[in-house]
DNA sequence: AGTTTGACCCGGACGC
DNA sequence: TGCGTCCGGGTCAAAC
């Protein structure tokens, strides 16, 4: 599932591929993947141009003419640049046909991605309601600090939830926990100020290298693989069988309702 | 009132 | 072959 580096890399090898290219007609084969009627989506991007490629979080933005079409990936959701006599995916639910004789292929097999339009200038800031982009200088000790004191719930959850910081997924999640050394079911408020520091920067680390991995996928990028911004990741505990460390055995166990994997000896609850 | 939980949307994978 | 169950990101409603 793609968290905030695949949806960086997509973003980079779409600009690299389609980067101001025409709109020039649309099909919706599947409804509710747009968030307004297929009438108005295709009334308002048809003639518009894919001139910028931003993220925010998981959203992918494009930013057209006159509007940003918002794409959210969920679980399963990939682009495809496609020649027009390529066959058809039964999962291929829009489909973008360009000036260029190519087609942006939205292929989606869960049919859990949705995509909206929204006015340009809208600011990104508190788009839907997401905390802090792990870069920004906003995601910070004082911010972290205040967010977590009065937080209960694992601290595992709260890197999930994205109003906290905006990117992370459950891969992520897991092997930012490991690298920290903290039990992910570990209340919010028990990171001592050591914890938090280690958290900010093992995120943007973690995130920043698997960013630069994406980068591999993009030279290698071919449009029947789809622009998934998949890549040989390092894990080092999410569905790993052994502690890279210990050499203990991976615990698997629920946590918020996700799968959840890590090393009891390494890792300790506060 | 604010926080937390759970159902929902889907279909592939897997177990029996 | 064929059921039933599980999984998951974000949203929203319900429960605490």
């Amino acid at each position: 599932m793609p968290e905030l580096p695949e949806v960086q890399t997509v973003l980079d090898t779409l600009e690299s591929r389609i980067k101001d290219r025409e709109i020039i007609d649309i099909k919706v084969l599947y409804e509710p993947i747009i968030e307004c009627s297929k009438r108005t989506f295709r009334k308002k991007l048809i003639g518009q141009h894919f001139r910028g490629f931003r993220r925010r979080g998981k959203y992918l933005l494009f930013e057209m003419d006159d509007l940003t079409l918002v794409s959210h990936l969920r679980m399963e959701g990939k682009y495809f640049i496609l020649d027009e006599d390529y066959p058809l995916s039964k999962h291929d639910h829009v489909i973008f046909y360009l000036d260029d004789g190519k087609q942006l292929r939205y292929n989606d097999v869960r049919k859990f991605g949705r995509m909206e339009i929204i006015d340009k200038q809208d600011e990104y800031r508190d788009f839907h309601g997401l905390g802090p982009e792990p870069f920004s200088k906003d995601f910070n000790a004082g911010y972290c600090r205040k967010y977590l004191n009065n937080k209960k719930l694992p601290i595992k959850q709260v890197l999930l939830d994205q109003s906290f910081v905006a990117g992370i997924g459950n891969i992520y999640a897991d092997e930012i926990l490991f690298a920290i050394r903290v039990d992910p079911r570990t209340r919010a408020d028990r990171l001592d100020d050591k914890d938090i520091e280690n958290l900010i920067k093992e995120t943007r680390k973690i995130l920043k290298r698997a960013i630069k991995a994406g980068g591999t996928t993009i030279r290698s990028y071919t449009s029947s693989l789809g622009v998934t911004g998949r890549f040989q990741l390092s894990l080092n505990v999410h569905t790993m069988k052994k502690c890279p460390i210990c050499r203990n055995d991976i615990k698997k166990i629920t946590v918020g309702g996700r799968g959840t994997y890590y090393c009891e000896k390494c890792q300790k609850e506060k």
